[in-house]
DNA sequence: CAAGCGGGCCGTCACTGCAA
DNA sequence: TTGCAGTGACGGCCCGCTTG
């Protein structure tokens, strides 16, 4: 798969290394630190950089999540895979300037804890970040390094067996985010401080997700699960990894301390989704292709036995190699299908549902029409029907209108006839003849309109002058 | 409050079709 | 021929709701 050339126009300015370094930079400026709080003058911008920093790997797990879509050719997620890589690469590009920062800082918290009038010892913890492959398979694999222990000599008050005691007796600490003040206190009474400072950002992704209501079944459990730490430490390291492996600022193996960390309890640990949340979690590990450079990640494949061979094994798989099938045991062999598998029925299932919840839009917008095509096909209906019933009674009307020109015309030439036979009786016969005009013009009245009537001659009555006489009275 | 039931999700198996 | 993806079927587990 080839990464397409894309438009770094919207990749954030800060460097994440540059947050990350900050970040670490405070906590170990709190430590040694102690009572002191000439270090923390600029506590408050590490603390805007420390949220500016999550956010930053936010943005990280929420392209990480997405590139399982991308090993399977969506293009809109390859776009966010290349994302992230350059995400990665200007991280690596800036990483000595945010470790010269972070030394900086340091230095400041070690002098100003020496002239601490506590007699002071030095502790040297070393941190371990394993490095992460990047979730996808084509990206530039020269990012991924082993991970390389770096030992820092950070001056601590010996007075102060816990560095940061509280809170009240402590101005520093009292301006560090809570966050951070626990994961220090923490740190201090165990020497864990990568772990701590892990887990603490491990609870603010959470806080983060919950607020951005990201996929939040998902991410949710990945932060307040903690069988789900080494997976999160994926997703959300592999920045933190290059930064933090070159950063002079780091404490003991985060992986061992991890492990270590893995009984700690997590009060809203048990909800009631949780078992489907580590279920889903469990298929995002599955899905999510496993490092092939790093030796410390523990990934969460039950029963592997090898992961190391089963994660090249289905690295080169999903890049589409058949061959090195041939070098695996039958039980390995299982082990990738079974994996496949449940990757395949996953992805099966997803499909399906989709098409599912397709098919019950598709439905409900055709009800939908058919409905208002049955309440358009009513009134069309209740429209004809009055149009005929109006054609009715116009027709009715009509011929009422015709026969009554008919009578009142028959009537007011007979009427005409019977005065003319009145003066004439004689001359009977002449009037008969003078009947069958083809025209007449009478006005009853004058006050009433001029009614023009055709008359059919052939269909004159025959009448007498009497019955004449009787119309003509009665027209009048 | 425990048992029953239905729904959802998941892992696994078996099978088919396709491509190298 | 072989490996793989896709999918139906099956069983197990968990959760929420109902019921006696």
């Amino acid at each position: 798969m080839t990464l397409p050339s894309y438009d770094d126009s919207n990749l954030p300015t800060t460097t994440m290394a540059e947050e990350v370094n900050a970040v670490n930079a405070a906590i170990v400026a709190a430590v040694a630190a102690g009572d002191s709080t000439a270090s923390f003058t600029t506590q408050h911008h590490l603390d805007a950089l420390r949220i500016d920093s999550l956010e930053a790997i936010e943005n990280l797990v929420s392209a990480s999540a997405r590139l399982k879509r991308a090993a399977e050719g969506d293009e809109e997620a390859i776009e966010d895979s290349v994302k992230l890589r350059k995400l990665q690469e200007d991280l690596n590009n800036n990483t000595n300037a945010a470790a010269q920062a972070s030394g900086i800082i340091s230095n400041n918290s070690s002098l100003n804890t020496s002239t601490h009038n506590s007699p002071s010892h030095t502790t040297s913890v070393e941190v371990q970040i394993p490095a992460v492959a990047s979730e996808d398979t084509n990206m530039d694999t020269s990012l991924v390094e082993e991970a390389t222990p770096i030992v820092v000599e950070t001056t601590i008050a010996e007075s102060t067996s816990v560095v940061v005691k509280d809170t009240t007796t402590t101005d520093a600490a009292a301006r560090v985010s809570p966050a951070i003040h626990e994961a220090i206190t923490a740190a201090a009474k165990t020497n864990h401080l990568s772990a701590t400072f892990h887990s603490s950002i491990m609870a603010d992704l959470e806080r983060i997700h919950q607020v951005a209501k990201m996929d939040p079944a998902q991410m949710a459990s990945f932060s307040t699960n903690p069988n789900n730490q080494a997976t999160l430490e994926q997703l959300t390291s592999s920045a933190l990894a290059s930064a933090l492996a070159q950063s002079p600022l780091s404490v003991s193996t985060l992986q061992n301390t991890l492990q270590l960390q893995q009984p700690t309890p997590q009060p809203e640990a048990t909800t009631p989704t949780q078992q489907q949340q580590d279920a889903a979690v469990q298929g995002i590990i599955a899905s999510i292709p496993v490092p092939t450079a790093t030796t410390t990640v523990a990934t969460e494949e039950p029963d592997a036995g090898n992961d190391s061979a089963s994660s090249q094994d289905e690295d080169e798989t999903l890049s589409g190699k058949r061959t090195s099938s041939r070098n695996m045991t039958n039980d390995e062999r299982r082990q990738r299908r079974l994996l496949r598998n449940r990757v395949a029925a996953k992805e099966c299932r997803k499909k399906k549902k989709a098409y599912v919840n397709e098919l019950q839009d598709t439905c409900a917008r055709l009800q939908e029409e058919n409905a208002r095509l049955l309440r358009e096909n009513e009134e069309l209906n209740a429209k004809i029907t009055l149009g005929a019933m109006r054609i009715d009674e116009n027709v009715r009307l009509i011929k009422e209108v015709e026969e009554l020109n008919a009578k009142l015309t028959l009537g007011v030439m007979t009427a005409g006839v019977a005065a003319h036979a009145h003066a004439h009786v004689h001359e009977h016969d002449h009037v008969q003849d003078s009947v069958g005009v083809s025209v007449a013009e009478v006005s009853p009245k004058e006050d009433q309109p001029a009614v023009v009537v055709a008359v059919d001659e052939t269909q004159q009555p025959q009448v007498g002058a009497q019955e004449v006489e009787a119309i003509a009275t009665e027209a009048a």
